[in-house]
RNA sequence: GCCUGGGUGGUGGAACUGGUAGACACGCAGGACUUAAAAUCCUGUUCGCCUUAAAGCGAGUGCGGGUUCGAUUCCCGCCCCAGGUACCA
């Protein structure tokens, strides 16, 4: 029989499914692994081919892994909280459950035609109440932490309450607010309840407080830093505004540091680390106090540069900065006034854009420099800006470019400080290099000396001492949304508490519309008879997106677990992530809050290790390649029936037209199709070149509305799973991003065939011999064996294809019918191409389904000893020749032979060889 | 600007620690089989020169240098592309 790959492919999904082959135990003698994919968000249009390279990619690895004996779990599931879902809702009314539901149920249809060896049985979905309510009591716990800067670690709110009542706040370092008060015990067993909450509340890890955020009057809700992309919104590209709000956050910069430090120990692509740095932001430096003596206070600076000090020659606030209408003098107030009106005028964007023009006021007072006691006037600017460091900054014209301009432009003195500094009049020269000069006592000293003695000096009076700065913010947790896990909070006079953890889960309630309420309240005040106790009001916010995503992987290791998130067992079996692949477009959000949340997790003592995802590959992004035909328009410029093919377009006045990719072919146009694409075309005309329609391309993000969506299930149709499969591998190297063409697909599916056929004989009947195999064919074996093994090590799958189609080729060329060939072979194939291997295995006579444990052939090294070898030679570099020699002989041997070769003697002309260069034990080159 | 990748035939891409550049595939050209088509198979395919042919010669991995017997690979300088990021003090 021929390929019949829909047949093969739907009899095994089917089996695979009913015998829960893939099914993995949290009890093994085998070692583990665990390989993940980024669970994907169900959207209503389905999977396109560019979805699925990920899964491919990892579900390679699995089968590979399970081949080499490993316990491998590779689970999937639903991010299926998300705006998408309550969008549809609020425009048909139809509950986002429902929606979800659907999206899934055709996701799963999808992926299950792709042959992946998923656990389903695993399968979670963060809306499911079953999940969520694990979800609320991380927050629970989170709500019930607070970030001990002592032990590194995060520690129980309750433990703090006893510190406090038993010892006030003493003793205590915590990432807190900076509004947190001192008192002794006395004091705080004098507070009352409120008081004491209200105070808690500031050290808590989930915590709420009035804060800016970015607020999207679009969509209704606050969103995180990284969901803002410059100044509007990643979801929809509505613009995002700054507001005061009321908001839950999470104190995520509590764990700066060690997020920071944990990059170190993974194994993740370097770009992706680099983002993550970036995104956290350390810097190290030192705040300095400038006293100002109008206000009988100081301003306090960061600077990573302090050894510029006696550079100092301004201060520039931040326009937003609270001290800045006091400081004002009554000559300057109208500036200054104007000059905070002009900035807060400017967009977010505009102030980005507008990075060239040195703007800002002189707010008529002075500060006090703390070593040389000179008046140093106090400017405010708007490149200084109000949420970074304090908001207020030194400025050192002659280390700095940004003070350099606003210095020249404002004609402020540019001191130099060091003697390396260079061109000064042209601009900043901020080197570490030379001593220090104007300076005072660290005059002729180097970097390092100057900023320790400076530090020390700071500290001495008190008014400084060294720091370190993160830009990371704490992230905002509440939305203003319906679809998302409630919080499970409850407000008593006016303060929150957690609701009883037995209360758990806390569903989301049912509305009538899914809008805010016309008082200005998220869908959840729509909500009837949803009090807590009947008496208490809940919080209305839901949580974010990332909420669900930041701890999911624990949910797979034991999904049915009713009393607790995950069981101990189960985690300290599975520990971790070994291998964790999808789109690098998640390094700042879910990336990092996973990071965060699993370190909190593991200051809690409920899982165990710090970091969960231990390697991370980034697949990369598979772009469309549209389509396009060339309509003819006429003297008004209306589109008439005609289409020329693209090499001719030039000579006619033409539109292009998006055309669907799918009824393109080689970029060679199905006329009959192309009548049927579109109504208006059924009559269409076409100016062709040798004979065919030629479409133009061009690579664009893949979309709908530009036709060249490419859906999996097509290509499955035409070419099978398998093909599909290899295709999408053998595309090019998994993490590059490319764009996806069809073109090629043609010679993977011949390789499927050829690979088929090598088990059949001409009539096509399944035919095997017992014989034992020739060299040859152990050699062709042996080197896909090493091959494959190598290439799935460094993730390298593209170039395995290609050297499985190799050796089908030689093994066909070998006449190859051997089993003890073609079985070995079987098994290092299964992992690419799981559904035909399986068809073959059990025709070779094995137990249906034990293809994927079955294991892996052992590369014997001996069958890729060569007796002769082509010794590529050359003299000085130059020419080359190959000589085929023995293995056997020893290098002297070798050596006699090389040069006694007639072409070798014809080129080195009768002279010697000065070096005889040996790579490998072969001789390479001869030096003369 | 800074950070991180990358630049190889008509195309996608190989070449792992410096050792025969262009594997494999697509496309293209030619051929075999066939009444024909599909399918399959074979040959050629970096560019240039030379030759009836076999063969041979020269150039060649973004550009210019360098190290080396030998460089797509290492070093220096530059150009271009992609992703990230930014008045972050």
């Amino acid at each position: 029989m021929d390929y019949q790959y829909r047949e093969i492919e739907q009899r095994w999904q089917k089996f695979w499914a009913a015998n829960q082959t893939y099914r993995a135990s949290n009890q093994s003698s085998k070692p583990k692994y665990y390989v993940l994919d980024m669970f994907p968000y169900p959207s209503g249009a389905g999977l396109h081919v560019g979805h699925p390279l990920g899964y491919i990619a990892s579900d390679i690895f699995s089968r590979y892994k399970r081949l080499k004996g490993f316990n491998v779990l590779h689970p999937m599931g639903y991010d299926s909280f998300g705006l998408p879902a309550e969008q549809y809702a609020i425009q048909t009314g139809q509950h986002p459950a429902i929606t979800t539901e659907a999206n899934i149920n055709r996701y799963r249809e999808q992926l299950d035609n792709l042959g992946f060896s998923f656990d389903w049985s695993r399968e979670v979905r963060t809306s499911d109440p079953d999940y969520y309510r694990w979800t609320q009591w991380i927050f629970m716990q989170l709500f019930n932490s607070w970030y001990n800067v002592s032990t590194d670690k995060a520690e129980s709110v309750t433990q703090l309450m006893a510190h406090f009542s038993a010892k006030g706040s003493a003793g205590i370092k915590a990432v807190s607010d900076e509004d947190v008060l001192s008192f002794t015990a006395d004091e705080w067993n004098a507070l009352t309840e409120e008081q004491q909450q209200t105070e808690l509340l500031k050290y808590r890890l989930a915590y709420l407080k009035e804060s800016t955020v970015n607020w999207c009057p679009a969509l209704g809700t606050v969103l995180a830093n990284d969901e803002v992309k410059d100044g509007f919104s990643e979801r929809g590209g509505h613009p995002v505004v700054q507001k005061k709000m009321m908001q839950w956050s999470m104190r995520i910069t509590a764990y700066a540091e060690r997020l920071l430090q944990g990059l170190e120990s993974i194994d993740w692509p370097e770009p992706l680390k680099e983002m993550q740095r970036n995104w956290i932001g350390k810097s190290v430096g030192a705040s300095v106090k400038f006293e100002v003596e109008s206000l009988k206070d100081f301003i306090e600076v960061f600077t990573t540069r302090v050894d510029t000090i006696f550079g100092a020659s301004f201060l520039v606030l931040a326009p937003e900065h609270e001290w800045v209408t006091q400081l004002a003098t009554p000559e300057q107030e109208k500036e200054v006034k104007a000059y905070i009106e002009q900035t807060q005028k400017k967009s977010e964007l505009d102030r980005m854009a507008d990075t060239k023009t040195v703007s800002g006021a002189f707010t008529g007072a002075y500060a006090v420099h703390p070593f040389t006691g000179n008046p140093v006037p106090i400017w405010i600017a708007d490149y200084v800006l109000a949420g970074y460091g304090t908001g207020a900054v030194m400025g050192v014209p002659s280390g700095d470019q940004r003070d350099w301009l606003f210095a020249k432009h404002f004609d402020l003195p540019i001191v130099p400080i060091s003697d390396a500094q260079k061109d000064l009049d042209q601009q900043a020269d901020p080197t570490k290099e030379g001593r220090y000069i104007n300076s005072d006592f660290i005059n002729g000293l180097n970097y390092q000396d100057a900023v320790n003695a400076l530090i020390f000096k700071l500290e001495q009076k008190g008014q400084g001492k060294a720091k370190v700065n993160y830009r990371l913010r704490d992230a905002i947790f509440g939305r203003q949304r319906y679809w998302g896990e409630p919080v499970p909070v409850y407000f008593k006079n006016g303060l929150p508490y957690l609701i009883d953890e037995k209360e758990l889960p806390l569903l989301l309630p049912e509305v009538d519309k899914y809008l805010p309420t016309e008082s200005g309240e998220p869908p959840l005040g729509r909500a009837t008879d949803w009090k807590y106790q009947q008496q208490y009001e809940y919080e209305l916010s839901t949580m974010p997106g990332w909420a669900g995503s930041s701890w999911y992987w624990y949910r797979y290791m034991d999904a049915q677990n009713q009393g607790v998130f995950a069981s101990k067992e189960a985690i300290a079996y599975w520990k971790d992530v070994d291998l964790y692949i999808g789109g690098s477009e998640h390094a700042t959000g879910h990336l990092l809050y996973s990071r965060f949340w699993n370190k909190f997790l593991k200051d809690l003592g409920v899982v165990e290790v710090e970091e969960p995802f231990k390697k991370l590959i980034n697949q990369g992004m598979i772009q469309g390649r549209s389509n396009f035909v060339y309509r003819l328009i006429d003297e008004e410029g209306r589109g008439t029936n005609t289409f020329v093919s693209y090499g001719l377009k030039d000579q006619y006045k033409t539109v292009a037209i998006h055309v669907d990719v799918n009824i393109v072919e080689q970029d060679i146009l199905d006329l009959e199709k192309f009548k049927t694409f579109r109504p208006d075309f059924a009559h269409a005309e076409f100016i062709l070149e040798n004979g065919k329609y030629i479409c133009g391309h061009e690579v664009e993000k893949m979309s709908k509305s530009k036709f060249n969506v490419v859906n999996p299930d097509d290509m499955v149709e035409r070419y099978g799973a398998d093909t599909l499969r290899l295709y999408e591998m053998f595309l090019g190297p998994l993490e590059q991003s490319k764009p996806w063409n069809t073109n090629g697909i043609e010679g993977v599916f011949k390789f499927l065939r050829k690979f088929w056929r090598l088990f059949h004989d001409e009539q096509l009947n399944f035919v095997v011999s017992e014989e034992a195999p020739s060299k040859a064919e152990l050699k062709s074996l042996h080197k896909i064996i090493k091959k494959v093994e190598e290439d799935i090590d460094r993730f390298s799958f593209n170039t395995s294809v290609s050297s499985f189609m190799i050796c089908v080729n030689e093994l066909t060329d070998l006449k190859c019918t051997k089993r003890q060939i073609l079985e070995p072979l079987t098994i290092v194939l299964s992992a690419y191409a799981p559904h035909i291997t399986e068809e073959l295995w059990s025709l070779l006579g094995h137990q249906p389904g034990s293809i994927s444990y079955a294991a892996y052939p052992i590369f014997n090294p001996d069958h890729l000893v060569e007796d002769e070898f082509a010794y590529p030679v050359s003299v000085n570099g130059k020419m080359r020749m190959n000589l085929n020699l023995p293995l056997s002989l020893d290098l002297a041997d070798i050596e006699a032979a090389v040069l006694a070769n007639e072409d070798v003697q014809r080129y080195l002309e009768g002279k010697t060889p000065k070096k005889v260069i040996v790579v490998k034990g072969r001789i390479v080159n001869l030096v003369v």
